[in-house]
DNA sequence: GCTCGATTGTGACTTATAGTCCGTAGTCTC
DNA sequence: GAGACTACGGACTATAAGTCACAATCGAGC
């Protein structure tokens, strides 16, 4: 199959951490103050998010920025 | 001094990588198609940058994009 | 000192898209 | 079949993307 595109892979890592920290996408909408379809749409790899937005996710799930754009 | 936000820092990786790469802000602005003063308001840290277009920048740099949100 | 060329800073602005809010439908598990 | 969760769509608002004109800065050379 096709390389996952950067937006792909922040999706998979970002549910990977949501679903280790044991929240819902509704709970990290929460925590992070932005709107539960959003995050969804960031997770399947169909959203943009800008720097600002992906930094407040990694806070809410207690992890670097980095972490997000591993390979 | 305050800390830095992380907008703030991206922007000096970016200034630190480009000069490393001995390129002006116009030059990186061609490379990935975004304005030179754009560009400029990235490495003051007063934009908010999507992914895709720090992407774009980190592909010009020839880095990782984990190499922009290093500590 | 001054000029010039190259580079970068900055405010203002329009357009594109990020992000919200409402809903419906589907998949689980109990 | 009720409850929890998620995918997805449409319509709307907030903000990033993208461009421009001009000011400011910095060296090199005169």
């Amino acid at each position: 199959m096709a390389r996952l595109s950067t937006q792909q892979k922040l999706g998979k890592r970002v549910r990977e951490y949501r679903l280790a920290a044991e929240l819902s996408q509704e709970e990290l909408g929460f925590m992070t103050g932005l709107d539960r379809t959003y995050i969804s749409g960031i997770e399947r790899g169909v959203r943009n998010p800008s720097v600002k937005n992906v930094e407040k996710i990694a806070k809410a799930l207690k992890i670097k920025m980095k972490e997000l754009f591993r390979d």
